[in-house]
DNA sequence: TATGAATGAGATTTCATTCAT
DNA sequence: CATGAATGAAATCTCATTCAT
């Protein structure tokens, strides 16, 4: 071995050394990201967004307000954070758990109106929220407050998660398990956004309302879906 | 005619003038009030609730700061007075058109749909108002703030529009226009709730998405519309 | 009798009439004035004077806002009617009972003290509301909102309700029923103090402690009054 | 010493530090709340309570009005946070000089007397304060405001300072000094608060009165003292 | 990194007073 | 005389954000 390698390896492992405490660094920064959304979320379902103050989260995740604006630039930042966090994980439940299924695409349809009414009931807030943080981004952007990128990533998430159920529609008709005289596009958007907002105003109650009377919503928005389910099948 | 009864005549007429000024009064009360109301509701549609400031609503109506207050214990108060205003009309639109109908349950409810694409669809901001006022609404009702008749009130409101549509259905069971095998009531809600939801879902957008964009979404809102429809008709 | 006579007579009738009229209207208003000064002072005992909003006067001695001006040109100008009525009331009961009494100066003394503890009693709040009124104009008076008028005026009256102890036992003094070695003039006005205000501070609680609080307190203000008298008796 | 027990140490140290800190920190901020009230009671003295705005205390401390939200949630806070400070201060300079003393009942009692005309009187704006914060809890309270804690604390506080006449008067009747037919309780208290009231009540006409007028009802205080006095010896 | 005191712009609300009718 | 709608100046209070340590 010479002194050159010799050199090099030291230098390699200093290196390394930077590159792991960097990626240390980065790792514990994502945590307390994680950390502070979490609070913030907590919040968020308790008393809604603006009632939710920086000096709450702050004490709920136990740092300071200072510490916040050093993870985030603002609350607003933290509500985009978490709106995309949401969007995100929702579409990928949806999208995972239709991709490993082996079946037609009505099926798959039926499954996915499923899981949304049987799994995510469970934690029936994360919808609520999605909910919230849409409505609250909404109100930034007609205020002129959010910039174009943010703006034109908002759009594309809303797209994104409304994609679904036209594509199942179409795999549907391709492999016959759904008439082929409805309109794909038309049709399937249509019963996304009723879909997602019948779930978003059921559960957007649950503040307010007791169990009885959700639980009926519930029951309700089941029936519907059946009901849907029945106008598509071939 | 004896004296008695011209006495009589003068004090009839005197409690007439009275009572005409009194419901001048009450009138140009009411007149001053509505012209707030509409002047709260242009900057609601504008730039939302929270961001519209009573000295912008003072500005825009002409009138100071603390006229408002002889009006409106309240900002919350002025938000309350349009939610129920809105419902109200809302519920009334619906119920006047029907019941002006003379035709089969099932016809009623292609109509009553119909009223809500196309007719409310024009003045369609009434829509994310009513949306936005029932989220501030929550909002507080979750923080506590609300009275609990103010509560009660707010759900005696939610219940009384969303029973329209089972009601409807209910008729077309009777006259034979809508299978009965239909649970009218639960399916009825969810065509309801989703309805509503959808509706405010696209009409929501209006803030930030181009026209081009909504418009797609209200052909998918009609398709949709017949889709349910479909589903009811014997 | 000549016309020029006749021609007096009518104008005398006339200026009669007129008179009779002006005088009407005065009187008139005069009781306006002791309704809305009936009314404020009720609501002071009740909540005091920064409490009572003109707007609760008003609606009080059902009248207008705008008419309270009509007879008085300010809050604070009901307030200084209201102090010197009761300075001026305070006094004279004291001074029309004293004089008709025939004894001597020490028996005179005590009788004043009785006044105050039993007749006095009764109507308290009177008692809080000298008090307040005090204060009020002192603040006023401080603030340098009072004209040197009132706050001679003002000086006046607590100097003359003070002067009724020294003036006692000076006849006491001068009739051999009271200690001559005391100093009238200063321990005349310590008594009437210290009695004054003694009598105010168990009033002044009233608005916050339970009757049987304050009637021990009454208790040690007649315990004290006859420590006191004991001490002037010759 | 072993290893265990140096990191002990180090430990320890760490913890101090920490505490220290923590320390500090109170400290710090009870200075700031210190010179925020300091800075409350000298515009209080000056020109009353109600007077006295949140704008003027900031400006009067050098700190911005939020600044002050920060250290007492409201201003009513702040006059509470006064009277109780003034309520102790004035309880702890009684009670230490008496037990400081060690002599008869009666001369505690003469001694007593003598702080309060001597000593408080050159500070004598203190009492006016006494007296306002007084007023303006009493107000507060009569208008429901204050929470029930409050109320009894205040009540407490008042019959604290007021305890300290009788207990002197048994102690006298103990030791001889006083007169045995005295009933402590009773006339203590009357004492007291006449003293109290008498000493206020002087102090309090010190905003709009002259130094010569002052000094006479000094004079007054201190020859009614002794007459009070006299009455008790044995 | 972390803190939390400090900020300050601005929000809602209050209320004595005025004035057109 | 009476009214009460209108005023507006000013009060209290809020809170996201900054920054010195």
């Amino acid at each position: 071995m010479t002194l050159g390698q010799t050199i090099k390896e030291v230098g390699d492992a200093f290196m390394n050394l930077k590159e792991k405490r960097e990626a240390e660094k980065l790792k514990r920064r994502q945590l307390r990201m994680d950390e502070i959304l979490e609070a913030a979320e907590a919040l968020f379902v308790d008393k809604g967004i603006k009632e939710s103050k920086m000096t709450d989260i702050a004490k709920k995740c136990e740092l300071s307000k200072g510490s916040l604006y050093f993870y985030f630039t603002s609350k607003d930042d933290i509500v985009w954070e978490l709106l995309k966090k949401h969007s995100l994980s929702e579409y990928k439940a949806g999208k995972d758990y239709i991709d490993s299924l082996e079946c037609t695409g009505y099926e798959k349809l039926e499954k996915y109106f499923e899981l949304f009414s049987k799994e995510l009931i469970n934690t029936y807030s994360a919808s609520t929220l999605s909910f919230q943080y849409r409505e609250h981004m909404l109100a930034m952007i007609s205020n002129g407050v959010m910039s174009d990128d943010v703006k034109m990533e908002f759009e594309s998430l809303y797209k994104r998660n409304l994609s679904m159920i036209p594509s199942l529609i179409l795999l549907g008709q391709e492999d016959g398990s759904i008439k082929t005289e409805i309109e794909a596009e038309l049709i399937g958007n249509g019963i996304g956004i009723a879909f997602g907002a019948y779930f978003r105003n059921v559960v957007g109650l649950k503040a307010s309302f007791e169990k009885a009377f959700i639980d009926q919503r519930l029951k309700e928005f089941q029936a519907y879906n059946l009901l849907i389910l029945a106008t598509l099948k071939k």
